[in-house]
DNA sequence: ATGGTTGATAGTCAA
């Protein structure tokens, strides 16, 4: 059995629902992991993903902020939520389909925009928010599993448009990246979209500011696909779909999508 | 060092 799996940062379910519905007639991933839905779970325009086959949602909400969705053509059993570092925030759910494999989709909080938390709170928040993902994956091992999500850190040099430029920017900061691979390390998750695309300048997000996004590129690689290494080389067919960004009233975030052949 | 844009929501807060 292959399925695909898809992830996108929507920044409003509602408002871009045409997009959704867009990705889902075009590109048909088995299974869409949304972020920043920013609606109350019963607000999600479900009956238009329905109509295009998408039959099983399982999702965490709230007003305004973060919020998480899985759409799924496939049958998935909700196995639960995580609420790292006592946020109060919906930033994770999981799934299960009836192949056995847990879908984790997160939203890891962005952090603020100084990357001090003894003067940013926020900073703090996403440490602790990193710092809850190790501990639990360290005590329950992931198995049969993947991790999809806005991870909002560009761990690799060449994950960023200018690794130097962004040393003290929060997304790329040292203990950003050590604190995300320390919750890696923890579940022993594979990065499969590297694993598949291991050379060169990958992105997913390009910022709503720049002039003119496309030929700035100032991209970061902020959405990620990890997966647990009993089943990371099953996967294959990793790509990022640029050209979403450029859709009509966008999202910051492009769709990354990997196939699993299990 | 600052500004730039977008969304939810009704004056700001978050990204």
């Amino acid at each position: 059995m292959s399925f695909t799996i898809a992830t996108w940062n929507i920044n409003s379910v509602r408002l871009r629902e045409g997009l959704v519905c867009r990705l889902l007639t075009e590109e048909a991933p088995d299974v869409l992991c949304l972020q920043e839905c920013k609606s109350p779970v019963d607000k999600i325009p479900l009956e238009a993903f329905k109509a295009l086959g998408y039959g099983f949602m399982v999702a965490r909400g709230q007003k305004g902020y973060n919020g998480v969705a899985i759409l799924s053509k496939l049958p998935l059993e909700d196995v639960g939520d995580m609420d790292f570092a006592d946020l109060g925030h919906a930033r994770h759910v999981a799934a299960r389909l009836e192949n056995g494999v847990t879908v984790h989709n997160f939203y890891v909080p962005a952090g603020g925009d100084v990357s001090d938390r003894a003067v940013n709170e926020k900073f703090g928040q996403k440490l602790d928010y990193l710092a809850g993902m190790r501990d639990w994956f360290r005590d329950s091992r992931p198995e049969q599993a993947i991790l999809v999500g806005d991870l909002n850190i560009a761990p690799r040099e060449d994950d960023v448009w200018s690794h130097k430029q962004l040393l003290k920017i929060v997304s790329h900061t040292p203990v950003e990246v050590e604190q995300l691979g320390a919750a890696q390390e923890a579940g022993r998750w594979i990065d499969v979209t590297r694993q598949d695309i291991p050379e060169g300048l990958l992105y997913s997000w390009w910022s709503y500011r720049a002039k003119d996004w496309d030929a700035a590129d100032k991209g970061r690689r902020l959405d990620h696909v990890w997966a647990s290494p009993d089943i990371a080389n099953a996967a294959h067919g990793s790509r990022i779909l640029r050209a979403a960004r450029g859709w009509e009233k966008p999202s910051d975030h492009a769709p990354v999508f990997a196939t699993f052949d299990l």
